[in-house]
RNA sequence: GGGCCGGUAGCUCAGUUGGUUAGAGCGCACCCCUGAUAAGGGUGAGGUCGGAGGUUCAAAUCCUCCUCGGCCCA
């Protein structure tokens, strides 16, 4: 350190006339850089001379041949503004990307749309329903040009928008699910399933929307309180090994009365008791019923009839229900005869139970899942009774036909207690309770919001449970697997289910939980149901042997349909060139072309294909490094892309699944527009700019459900700014360094830079890692901590005195700016990828001929710089340092001294590292001076002010000349 | 209704296999500086770790129940 004792009277005394001001001599900090941002102006400027220079081009050619990180882009649905959520998950994305890239890797990222599906096609339905025009009157490949031009136009609105937010890519080349090539790859990924004979055509009751007239997925179906007719109706048993259960009635209840006239069989709970009653005097007559012992007072209480007690013989009094195994009821509408007429058996189910209802439930294998499986067991198949708008089809014996009563059976009227159905069982003498006013929630059609049912139709399936199929595949060129054909198909016959289930073991699943959250879905999930009765998606292309359901499996007919698709999209799939396609093998006429189209759910269970693998982007490959997407994608995409690629490749096509929660309401409540608490990135990028949106989510724990809002927004703000100001402080600090002139080898540094690199590289190692965890909350925190802590409030602010005052050709001051400039090259780069407007703003502003900040790769930090002996030793000086500081604030507050320049102190010899001299003391603390003693003590110092840097020394003959060492500096 | 996940200072987050007065940064209050200046520095006040039981010598940490919120499913 440099001593000030030779002190320097060579000046005559100064009066007040005579002190002059040293500001002029005082070596501030000099930048352009503002200190107040201003990103909603600033960043599209930024933005647009990224696109001038094709960044992402330069960086493909900069990292070309490097290793690759493959971050497979999830398709967001092309359909409305981007939100929040699409804002969180695209921020993480660029995040991922643009770490990697820091780390020298090729990490491309080559977004995508989800464009096909029902909510489009209800959108162009909307407008023509606006219209007053007829959807069916539109020829169909006019409706999906219509679908397709609404995509591309919600294609391109958030594409402006996701690139406003900065994430970098191939924005002018995305992928899209309705490009003709990925059309063309769906089908051709589809006829893999058919030609291994891993799809079939089956029927099960699906959700169906009446309204819309087609099957919905499960994502499609919202569910919603609603307040339906329970009834409890009466079925005669007329067989039974218990001989005094003849005659008896099972009382079944439902809250759907519609499925009442499909009933086929009734199921009772093994395990469950059921009791047998008399009743007298009711609507009945004298009769007995049989319902669950458990239930009984709800079911008096329902029917509102008085029972005695049978006196029947006590042993069948109550009967447990395996002993009604063999039972047989008749339908209350018997008398119709045909489909009435026959038996109604009692069948076990492991699914009933005692919470509700009466213990007996009736079965409708059209209607039910547990129904069906029950009845297809015991040779009840269903009878499709219900048609697709939801009524009872024309031949049908009871309100079907003719009947001026038939409505579609969701029509709450239908099922009302004075409606069609209930009457006519009252009348059978079969309807104990009818009432309106049993609520529950109940499934609903996500875009038309009106009640669906569950319906038997044909369908389109992929076994989860059948061993795989072979087919004879070819492998893309890109494909690890490429040479051998589909080698996992010859030795291996595992399930679809158990492949995935495998599969899920082996990927990495950050954060760990998801691995447990998609692999009970995966266990328990039914076949995949792959067809949609709609319009615009990609065709099933197959080719159904008239009254049969057996497709027709040949390679060739499925390679003139793929090359079709790929000319001229999915109106290729055209009934009039089914000749065409089926060639000169088939006669046309004993083939129909399947209408249906595929689930949306294969359609982005492909994207890997068409994109990764397929050579259209050089740059990517297959399988990729990572997937990620928000928490619901476990059902989602997770799962689509699991499966197709498991049954078509034997893997998943990602190594790693990463996923994220939700953004709630600052009240930790999810964004509704009812509730009028939704938060728009697009507004925030209005007023604040997107590095603060970055910052946001890249600060926020994002792997569970997080928050924001108004004062969430103001704290990052505040981070923000503190990080723009230390990079502020710096360009201000090495304004005009240079480092052939100037820089000084690290090993030669005083004690304290050589500190302050060793943070850094602790912070290096820190930041490295939080890049491989994918832990950016930690990330940003770490980064954060490091400019406020170690930076401004300790090293800039104690280095403060030499950057202003010291000679700037003193080994000292030139060592200080050495390693500011080793920071800044650091941080500028930790920087880029959050807050990747302002990080290239600082980087222009001191390397204006530079290129770009994300350019650049972060430097490797040699390992010497880690100093731990010496690191400790100033984290016990940064220990007695806040006691000097809480020992000098009494002095402060009774206004005995103002700064801690004025403070002489003293400390306890025992508290002091080794290694240090009084004078670097002081100079740490930045106080006027240090002694040792006994004990912690502050006192005002006697010395004079020196009137360039401020400090209070020996050297100083009177307030306001100078010391010793501004006076050589001066000189 | 079922499965899974979560609830630590005003905010964003740490809290390792249960173990001394529960931490950090920001914000806030007060003070200093006025040569990073709509910046910088200092000090301080904030938490019955969602609630209630239980296990233990000892629980934010383990168990049970409740509550609030979320995702998925019915």
């Amino acid at each position: 350190m440099r001593g000030c004792a030779k002190a320097s009277k060579r000046r005559g005394h100064m009066t007040d006339e005579t002190k002059r001001d040293y500001k002029d001599t005082v070596f501030l900090p000099k930048t352009d850089f503002p200190m107040k941002a201003g990103l909603p102006q600033k960043e599209p400027g930024i933005l647009a001379s990224w696109q001038d220079a094709s960044l992402y081009g330069q960086l493909r050619e900069a990292r070309d041949g490097a290793e690759k990180f493959i971050l497979h882009d999830g398709p967001p649905y092309a359909n409305g503004d981007m939100h929040i959520g699409h804002a969180l998950n695209h921020v993480l994305k660029d995040m991922v990307c643009r770490t990697q890239t820091l780390l020298g890797k090729d990490a491309p990222y080559v977004p995508g749309w989800d464009c096909h599906g029902l909510p489009i096609e209800w959108k162009v339905e909307e407008q023509y329903r606006k219209k007053k025009k007829n959807k069916d009157e539109v020829p169909i490949k006019e409706f999906r040009a219509e679908c397709r031009a609404y995509a591309q136009h919600w294609v391109d609105v958030q594409r402006e928008q996701l690139k406003r937010l900065g994430c970098l890519g191939d924005w002018d080349n995305p992928y899209l699910t309705m490009q003709y090539d990925s059309e063309a790859t769906i089908v051709a990924e589809l006829m893999k399933f058919a030609e291994a004979g891993n799809l079939y055509r089956g029927s099960k009751p699906v959700m169906w929307s009446p309204v819309e007239k087609t099957a919905l997925a499960e994502a499609e179906v919202e569910y919603e309180d609603i307040t339906s007719t329970q009834i409890d109706v009466a079925f005669e048993i007329v067989e039974s090994p218990i001989e005094e259960l003849v005659g008896a009635h099972a009382v079944i209840w439902t809250t759907t009365p519609w499925t009442i006239p499909v009933n086929q069989a009734l199921a009772y709970g093994a395990e469950v008791e059921y009791t047998l009653f008399m009743q007298s005097g009711g609507p009945l007559g004298s009769c007995s019923f049989l319902v669950a012992t458990d239930l009984q007072e709800e079911f008096k209480r329902r029917t509102g009839l008085g029972f005695e007690e049978s006196n029947f013989n006590p042993r069948t009094w109550q009967i447990k229900g395996s002993d009604l195994a063999g039972t047989v009821a008749r339908h209350p509408m018997h008398h119709l005869g045909g489909f009435y007429a026959k038996p109604r058996p009692f069948l076990p189910g492991d699914f009933v139970t005692t919470d509700s209802g009466t213990g007996l439930v009736h079965m409708s294998p059209d209607h039910g899942e547990d129904d069906f499986e029950l009845c297809k067991a015991n040779g009840l198949d269903p009878v499709f009774a219900v048609m697709d708008d939801g009524r009872y089809r024309d031949d049908w014996l009871w309100l079907g036909g003719d009947d001026d009563r038939r409505r579609a059976v969701i029509n709450p009227g239908f099922n009302a207690p004075d409606g069609p159905i209930c009457s006519d069982l009252r009348e059978a003498g079969a309807l104990l309770s009818a009432s309106a006013d049993y609520a529950h929630s109940y499934p609903h059609s996500w875009r038309s919001k009106a009640k669906v049912i569950y319906r038997c139709t044909p369908q389109w399936f992929v076994p989860m449970d059948k061993p795989l199929g072979t087919g004879d595949f070819e492998v893309a060129p890109g494909n690890p697997l490429a040479g051998a054909v589909a080698p996992f198909v010859s030795q291996d016959h595992s399930t679809l289910r158990e492949r995935a289930l495998s599969e899920i073991e082996r990927v990495r699943f950050v954060p760990e939980k998801g691995r447990r959250r998609i692999g009970s879905m995966v266990e328990g999930r039914p076949d995949w149901v792959l067809s949609r009765q709609r319009a615009w998606g990609v065709p099933i292309t197959l080719f159904l042997k008239k009254g049969t359901s057996d497709y027709l499996q040949d390679a060739a007919v499925n390679a003139r349909i793929v090359a079709a698709v790929r000319e001229e999209g999915v109106d290729a799939w055209d009934e009039a060139r089914k000749a065409e396609y089926l060639g000169s093998g088939y006669e046309p006429d004993e083939y129909e072309m399947v209408s249906d189209i595929l689930d949306v759910w294969f359609d982005s269970g492909c994207t890997h294909v068409f994109t990764l693998e397929s050579g259209r982007w050089p740059a990517l490959t297959w399988p990729a490094d990572l997937y990620l997407e928000g928490s619901d994608q476990h059902r989602g995409w997770f799962q689509s892309s699991l499966l197709e690629s498991c049954a078509t490749r034997g893997r998943a096509p990602y190594d790693a699944v990463l996923t994220h929660g939700f953004t709630m309401a600052s009240d930790g409540k999810k964004m509704s527009k009812s509730l009028g608490n939704t938060v728009d990135p697009l507004k925030i990028m209005e007023q604040y700019g997107a590095d603060i949106i970055r910052l946001w989510a890249l600060s926020v724990d994002f792997t569970e459900d997080h928050r924001i809002g108004d004062e969430i927004l103001k704290g990052v703000g505040d981070q923000y700014r503190k990080l723009r100001n230390t990079f502020r402080y710096m360009l201000g600090a090495l304004s005009d360094f240079d480092y052939e002139s100037e820089g000084v080898e690290p090993g030669q540094m005083p004690e304290l830079e050589r500190y302050i690199l060793h943070r850094l590289k602790r912070l290096d190692t820190a930041l490295r890692q939080c890049i491989a965890d994918y832990d950016f909350n930690e990330y940003t925190r770490a980064l954060s901590e490091f400019a406020n802590e170690d930076l401004s409030a300790f090293f800039f602010d104690i280095r403060k005195d030499r950057l202003y005052c010291d000679d700037p050709a003193s080994m000292e001051r030139r060592a200080y700016r050495t390693c500011l400039d080793i920071l800044f090259h650091a941080l500028v780069r930790y920087a880029a990828p959050v807050l990747v407007f302002t990080a290239e703003e600082v980087w222009t502003t001191r390397f204006p001929d530079r290129g770009s900040v994300h350019l650049q790769e972060l430097h490797q930090l040699p390992d010497e710089w880690q100093d731990d002996t010496l690191a400790a030793r100033f984290a016990d000086l940064r220990e007695l340092r806040e006691d000097v500081m809480e020992a000098i604030e009494p002095l402060r507050r009774e206004k005995i001294i103002r700064s801690g320049l004025e403070a002489e102190v003293t400390v306890p010899e025992d508290a002091v590292p080794q290694g240090f001299s009084d004078a670097d003391l002081a100079e740490l603390f930045i106080t006027a001076s240090v002694t040792r003693g006994q004990s912690l003590a502050v006192q005002k110092t006697d010395e004079n002010k020196c009137g360039r840097c401020w400090r209070l020394l020996p050297s100083v003959p009177e307030d306001g000349a100078l010391c010793g060492r501004c006076e050589d500096v001066l000189a």
